[in-house]
DNA sequence: GTGGTCTAGACCACC
DNA sequence: GTGGTCTAGACCACG
């Protein structure tokens, strides 16, 4: 997954969704251990306080647990990923359906931009 | 068009959007009048300042036009305003899509999710 | 002489700046009669307090008398216009001056550029 | 170089004129880190956000870098600087001849006039 | 410490 | 009334 900082949002919660796209996807699964607090701000170029913050936040969320001394890793509670993927996805559906309807795009011109995407292209 | 104050983005941020949206969907049209700074700032609760800011960077974008000591208009480059509007619907449409795929969701899911969402009911 | 009108500058300075050089030039010379307030500011397209203001201004410095119930017309004092003059010149010669030193430039070189320029083409 | 606070122009943009002829001058150099914004607000003795806002500027002409919560530098790109330098050279030297000439100076008169100028007794 | 943002409130030029 | 600018002072994210 490609990482690309940008300047509009709080770093923290940046690295807090790059994360946590992993987890929902699988990318990283349950009792995985995640990268150190010193890796991973090596690996992304920022500050570890800052990477310390994002792993407070995804601790609180509940989808990672910190094992004293040892490290860090994805939470076993398969709902729980399971639930929050399911509410990511609305999230980001709606925000977007939001977005385009206030610019006058109809049902149908939606579900066509989106077919033509090249993101999609080896989807 | 509703208006929902974020506390992760920049606020003259958001009220950029807020006003680009209206402007590419036309809500607002070439020529129509802007509410002045003092009236937005009311509107919205937030400081002049704030509003000011928002204006001088839809100015630098070219959709907005200011006529001094009489007040702001939509600019009347029609071009300039469908540019603007397929360029943010292909923002929007790339981001989702990157989210839904870094979440291992399928072309055939995103499609479904997208149909079964609320927003589309009466759209 | 042209007439353009900047943002960055308040309007009746510009309009100061505008007459007072048609009064050095001779362009408009002592005993002429200078544009109504209504008259001027129709031909810039200002307000006509902001004319007023300017007037005033050049009331001011003596280089305008006003009649009452008659006009205003070029003050007859030459001594003053001729001083005016000199002035003016040498003010807008210091200020180029040392903008062009402080950009790093020689002397040989802005009598080069000033050699080049295509304003002096018909001087 | 001097600072002296003018009335008749926005103190931002003095600001933004004062450093760009640092700038393309080389008196400070690509790389060259800037006074920072509480630094030079104390220098100059004005308002941090007024400061603020004339780097903004800086950094939307490209002569500027931004690295946040490190500093800003100038750019790398000389040839931005360079292409800056002969605008703007170019801009101050059209307008002061256009200024002259309006006076009904010629150009022999301007050229005296230069020569004669104290502050290119030493340049 | 850095830059970024925001509020509160003021004054100005102009219509 | 409009937009434009400035000050004073605050808080935030980040290093």
């Amino acid at each position: 997954m490609e990482w690309k900082l940008r300047t509009d949002r709080a770093v923290y919660l940046q690295i807090v969704d790059y994360i946590r796209k992993q987890i929902v996807s699988g990318e990283i699964g349950s009792g995985d251990k995640l990268l150190s607090v010193r890796e991973l701000s090596g690996v992304l170029n920022v500050n570890p306080n800052t990477v310390q913050r994002a792993y407070a936040e995804l601790e609180r969320m509940g989808l990672v647990d910190t094992m004293r001394n040892i490290g860090r890793e994805v939470t076993g509670d398969m709902d729980l990923i399971k639930k929050s993927r399911e509410e990511l996805a609305k999230e980001y559906t709606s925000e977007y359906l939001l977005n385009m309807l206030a610019m006058g795009f109809t049902k149908e011109e939606i579900l066509m931009s989106i077919q033509k995407m090249e993101e999609l292209k080896n989807a």
